[in-house]
DNA sequence: AATATATCCGCATACGTATTCAAATCGATC
DNA sequence: GATCGATTTGAATACGTATGCGGATATATT
């Protein structure tokens, strides 16, 4: 019946004969209460399918026990999210799961006031905060969001100075051994796919690597054979044909995201080139499309797992008033077929 | 400052020189309250950065303007989640946040008492419930939310008589539709990958419009030609092998997700068989990974975006009383190259 | 036996909002 | 100018839990 009216802490001290705040007490484990009341309360409890409101328990403690996923997307919500994120979020879950906290997840457009509604509506302890895009577009958000004494966490380009706290993967290491995997191949001219700019520092760190893996081999990081492009399978289909349509030659590829990897291999395949033959490819991210495709995709794998867990566990000592920093995870190289054997 | 302590309706009416349910009454769009002194108390309630506590809206109201989606998931959290559940989440974040509705996402193991805590602890108004599997494992403690009053919505196979609200896909249309359209360009032994008993009611089906394309055509649903699979990399590979191993022939595979399928142009490709020349595929979900492929997989398209926001939509009426019932959401037949010309 | 100590529990109350009910103000009508 | 209806506001209170503080009981100490 959906007339049952729910039990609360007053029913279960009716019936244990003792009052309310026992009942509280007891069931969040105070050691002020003995042993046989707490066993007597915690049956009753039970019988009675008892749950705590959490409502009427966040308003009086304040806490919520809930963190906030705030996923930035520049469009509409309805597109595709990054599928790298997707697996972060599997273990953002568990690893609130494990803690008894609960994860609210939404979509925020870049310009609306978010952020406030969550922390001071309440809503969450502390916000999780994703998504690739211009830093300098919410640089100052997040400086007011620490002056507020707001807790959060970003996931993104890790930088000295930075507001608040973030937590990211070593770019540039992995850009290196991306390139430097397909040098200890024999792989003479590599061409890089990826915007190299500022406005997306984790693809400029990647570049970067790679340059200096590059350089690092006595040879030359030929600013042609860069084309620009942000991790969309649009954008990968056109710069892969725009490296095509340049005539330089290019014996091997290392894409800024795995994305922008799968569309060149197609493009590629399109024109005649085979994969890894002719061309060696090598992505950024192993997305689950990745290990999927033919040849399977040789990429540098973020590990989306580590990821999640390490944004909740700092966010909660963050919370909790321990001290915290960022931190940057290692990248590993996950070698499938698209980079082919040694030449 | 985190010292700032955060405005309350008392703060706000104070200023205005009005009483707190006044304020309560303005920012809610009462009628009640005359234009002029609404004006006053949202120019006040904006100055201050005023955000209604949940909790003690929540509290008070009943309603927690949030829906609890309850993944379900055998292995553990860390494990990859199914695509197709995810694209469904990336719309159901959007149909949540335009209702004005937050959405809190958690895994369940299935053994768990989950459900309950949900709503009886005021955590959400209603529930989603995912994940494939076995549905008799779960169908008493659906019947037992049913009798509580607790409302919620299952994404799943759609059979009447079941307890509470379904949506789902029509995958007998779907899987019918995967083989009228390999029948149609010449293929005559169309093998099946995929567990067809009732422990997987949407591989079932898919299969049961299979063989009834099949038959329609004037062929043999072969069951030789039918090997089990769930969808997983591993077990659409071991299924390929065996299918491989038994020697029998075939020209075209309708797999029960694109998981299968993917992993069995891999197996195929591995083989020296060409896809689509040799075998045509058609897989099912219409997953990231099956445009990106390559060849890019012809599969049925569940829209997962149609999906989300129907599962929220229906809660929602449900939630409110509305009269709500199932709904079976039509296939779409997307064709790639996997499925190849007609011969 | 009286006091000190530890253990356990109840009283009172606060958290911030939403809602019921009655009161107050106003203009209009006769 | 008094009465009525409509409009707008305030007073009081409930939602269910958590916690500071004091009181009671049982145990240990002198």
């Amino acid at each position: 019946m959906s007339g049952q009216r729910k039990a609360t802490s007053f029913d279960i001290a009716h019936l244990a004969g003792v009052s309310q705040p026992t009942v509280s007490r007891a069931l969040r484990g105070s050691p002020t209460v003995s042993a046989a009341t707490r066993a007597r309360i915690e049956a009753i409890a039970k019988e009675l399918n008892y749950t705590v409101d959490r409502s009427a328990s966040n308003l009086r403690s304040g806490s919520t026990r809930t963190l906030a996923l705030l996923l930035f997307r520049d469009p509409t919500p309805e597109e595709m999210i990054n599928p790298f994120f997707l697996a972060m979020l599997g273990s953002m879950m568990g690893a609130c799961a494990e803690r008894g906290y609960d994860l609210l997840v939404s979509f925020q457009q870049m310009g609306s006031d978010w952020g406030a509604d969550y922390e001071d509506g309440h809503r969450a302890d502390g916000l999780i905060l994703l998504g690739y895009g211009d830093y300098a577009e919410y640089h100052q958000r997040l400086v007011d969001m620490v002056e507020r004494g707001t807790h959060f966490v970003r996931w993104g380009h890790v930088q000295p100075g930075q507001p608040g706290l973030t937590i990211g993967c070593d770019n540039e290491a992995g850009g290196r051994s991306a390139a430097e995997h397909l040098l200890a191949l024999g792989r003479k001219r590599i061409a890089f796919l990826g915007d190299a700019t500022d406005h997306y520092p984790e693809f400029r760190d990647r570049w970067r690597g790679y340059a200096a893996a590059v350089e690092a081999a006595g040879l030359r990081a030929d600013p042609a054979l860069q084309v620009s492009a942000i991790s969309t399978e649009e954008d990968g289909t056109r710069a892969a044909r725009a490296l095509l349509a340049s005539g330089r030659t290019f014996d091997a590829i290392v894409a800024a995201s795995d994305l922008i990897a799968l569309s060149a291999m197609r493009v590629l395949d399109g024109a005649g080139l085979r994969v890894p033959e002719d061309v060696a490819i090598v992505g950024f991210d192993d997305i689950p499309a990745a290990g999927l495709a033919n040849p399977p995709l040789t990429t540098v794998g973020q590990d989306a797992a580590a990821a999640g867990r390490r944004l909740v566990d700092v966010l909660l000592a963050n919370i909790r008033g321990e001290p915290t920093q960022n931190v940057v995870l290692p990248t590993k190289l996950v070698v499938r077929r698209s980079s082919g054997e040694a030449l």
